[in-house]
RNA sequence: GGAGAGGUGGCAGAGUGGUCUAAUGCGCCUGACUCGAAAUCAGGUGUGCCGCAAGGUACCGGGGGUUCGAAUCCCUCCCUCUCCGCCA
């Protein structure tokens, strides 16, 4: 949610925040429906004073006696308009707070302009796409692949994009995250494990719900969701408190196994590791203060390229574009890792700055040393990293002649041996 | 899952229908005393919203109700604790 204030008092910061994400919102409807509520809130708030003042006066009666009870009388007309008057005002309000939440976060002045995904600006590159072999194959052609990555059991015990990890499919997921972790931990981020399913509160509080009930698993006897990132249960671990400013900035990663129903998809897209409904992940998150949120933007960036670095992976930085930039954030960087097999980017980590957007919902805030108020903090958010991606592009980069998948270094003491054998 | 107890300001804890915008204690901040500190004394110390301001208003786990008036009564949901049951 954006600050109000903004709202009033810079209305065209907004609108031109909507036209960079080119959203179609109706701002004068909101700016309406916002000097509407204040009127009403002004009214009520007088009538509820002349109530309280009145009911004042009637502590210093003697109760049942003539004057008192006349009083009561009088009161109870009053007390009707109040009641009156509460009801449309709370109504107006659900509709001005509904009304808040469809405007979108304001885009940070270095994003580029553009509407489509092609209009994204190519940040950096890393690696080249032609070392890998022009024979390579995708990852779902590779003779033996089906008993390490088994979908057909997968969809038989739970259903499509339910895949089975089997032997050194099974090690090589689980030498991936613990590698993700261990480096995230030498840069500082601390390790938590999270509750993977969550309640209505916290999906709302990070603008899963209620847009998007959809892409989420629920829980049928109790209101409980099955989280699609980490970054739902980790952002809301400090919802609604006021943190010590010493206590900036908080540094944290957590592997989860991440759910998303993502109905809608289809062709290569959803081939072999492309798309799951069930995959793994370590999110990277921070809050910190205001002053610093790009420059631990950019190094959480960072973070997550030195990963792909490390394990010799071609990939490219994408900085979005305001049309692709998405409702939430100001700035967003995507990774996209090279897949020699299939000849395509895929998208590995999305490395946000929420600015005070999603602080705003969650109500996560600082006690400001200068001020001595409460502040809202910055939330910084990405994937370090998703690991069935970074699986196919080492399948797919590092097949060799004989059959086998050559380790990168950086993962053999978590895997264990030099290679993968799908036999 | 069953039975019982309970959820009040940073913490402890009073308040069971009317100046409660919540006593008191601890903690914290400022000042006095002191060479300095401790102790002591005085004052201050929650969050949100509306308002240029003065000020107003809301919040006693969440939601709803009764009443002229609710922290206090009623309904409902959630959570915590104790005991029992079951179980990695």
């Amino acid at each position: 949610m954006i600050d109000p204030k903004l709202l009033r008092e810079s209305p065209d910061v907004v609108r031109a925040a909507i036209a960079k994400k080119h959203l179609n919102v109706d701002l004068d409807a909101v700016l309406a429906l916002d000097a509407d509520w204040r009127a009403r809130l002004a009214e009520v708030e007088t009538l509820r004073s002349r109530q309280k003042s009145s009911n004042n006066e009637m502590v210093a009666l003697k109760k049942g006696s003539p004057e008192f009870l006349a009083k009561v009388q009088e009161m109870k007309a009053l007390s009707a308009q109040v009641k009156e008057k509460e009801t449309a005002l709370g109504e107006i309000e659900t509709a001005w707070k509904r009304a808040m939440l469809t405007l979108p976060n304001i885009p940070h002045s270095s994003v580029p302009e553009g509407a489509t995904p092609e209009q994204n600006v190519v940040f950096s590159t890393y690696g080249s796409t032609d070392v890998v072999s022009p024979a390579a194959k995708a990852h779902w052609d590779i003779a033996g692949f089906d008993r390490l990555f088994d979908f057909s059991r997968g969809s038989k015990v739970t259903g499509a994009g339910f895949p089975f990890y089997v032997g050194d499919g099974a090690k090589l997921v689980r030498a991936l995250i613990q590698f993700f972790l261990d480096e995230a931990g030498k840069a500082g981020y601390q390790e938590v494990n999270p509750p993977i399913v969550v309640n209505a509160a916290s999906a709302t509080a990070v603008g899963q719900l209620p847009d998007k009930e959809g892409m989420m698993y629920q829980t049928v006897e109790d209101q409980f969701y099955l989280v699609p990132t980490a970054e739902t249960p980790l952002t809301n671990f400090f919802r609604d408190e006021i943190l010590e400013e010493t206590l900036l900035p908080v540094f944290r990663c957590a592997y989860t196994p991440c759910f998303r129903r993502e109905a809608g998809s289809y062709g290569k897209d959803v081939r072999g590791l492309n798309r799951l409904h069930q995959f793994d992940k370590v999110e990277l998150l921070k809050w910190v203060h205001p002053s610093r949120s790009y420059v631990e933007l950019d190094s959480l960036r960072d973070h997550a390229e030195g990963l792909l670095r490390k394990l010799g992976l071609p990939y490219r930085v994408l900085l979005m574009c305001g049309g692709d930039l998405g409702f939430a954030q100001s700035k967003k960087y995507d990774l996209e890792v090279w897949s020699g097999g299939q000849k395509r980017w895929l998208e590995v980590s999305s490395c946000s700055n929420f600015e005070s957007f999603q602080a705003r919902r969650a109500q996560i805030r600082f006690r400001s040393k200068e001020t001595g108020k409460p502040e809202l903090v910055h939330t910084i958010n990405g994937s370090g990293l998703a690991v069935p991606r970074v699986l196919s592009a080492i399948l797919e980069n590092n097949l060799q002649p004989d059959g086998t998948v050559k380790i990168p270094a950086a993962l053999v003491p978590y895997f264990g041996k030099s290679h993968l054998c799908f036999a």
